[in-house]
DNA sequence: TTGCGGATGGACT
DNA sequence: GTCCATCCGCAAC
């Protein structure tokens, strides 16, 4: 497959803006031999000090120190005792916005997936922000690494497929609940928390009836 | 469709 | 020491 990894320039932009470009690209995560790779469908923006729900929110942390660091670093955290959540870290030094990828579309290291999560069904491998950690095996030794490098990084598709962009609530928080800081591509069956089956079956549907 | 156990680290008392 | 966190899976109803 031939990819081409986002610039340091792409992490330099708008948090909310690097968040709705981010669906359509494909996450890469090279273990070993082994190279995971997704569409991501699903992100959720955290806009630093400007944003109660952000972890950056009250100020740099040993937890949270890589939010604070050079746009295009990989920020992932332990959370509820038992999984992972990545993002990308957006902005100059200093500026602590984030964006939380939460989904993506399973395209290379589809059979390994599956024995991560110990499931068959391929909308369960990265259809939530701990599933696909578990999935791609992406843990705290990635927490502050590059995202220009080789060991987990983000690339344009090498063909860019029509997304149907959506905006709405973020997931999993009681702070600053009510913006619209969550990009989806409202046609996958792969994002968090829908009913995938459902998806499939009107995507058929439509199918039929225009040929 | 709702509800809870899981199992760890950081913030705060 | 206690609380709770950017969630997931499974068990009841």
């Amino acid at each position: 497959m031939i990819v081409t990894k986002l610039n340091e320039e792409f992490y330099l932009q708008s948090c909310l803006n690097a968040a709705k470009e981010l669906i359509g690209k494909v996450l890469v995560r090279k273990k070993g031999r082994k190279i995971y790779s997704g569409i991501i469908v699903e992100t959720e923006a955290y806009l630093g000090d400007k944003d109660a729900a952000s972890h950056s929110f009250k100020g740099m942390t040993k937890r949270n120190e890589h939010m604070f660091g050079a746009g295009g670093t990989a920020y992932v955290y332990f959370t509820y005792g038992n999984h992972y959540c990545v993002n990308a870290v957006i902005g100059k030094p200093g500026v602590a916005h984030a964006v939380l990828i939460r989904a993506a579309e399973p395209v290379t290291g589809i059979e390994p997936m599956k024995k991560n999560r110990r499931t068959e069904n391929i909308y369960e491998l990265c259809s939530g922000p701990g599933k696909l950690t578990q999935a791609m095996e992406i843990d705290g030794a990635l927490n502050g690494a590059s995202l220009l490098g080789n060991e987990i990084y983000i690339a344009e598709p090498d063909s860019a497929k029509k997304r149907k962009l959506v905006q709405t609530k973020r997931i999993g928080i009681t702070k600053n609940a009510d913006v619209l800081y969550r990009f989806i591509d409202s046609e996958s069956p792969f994002v968090s928390r829908v009913n995938y089956r459902k998806i499939l079956r009107s995507q058929q549907e439509n199918k039929s009836k225009s040929g």
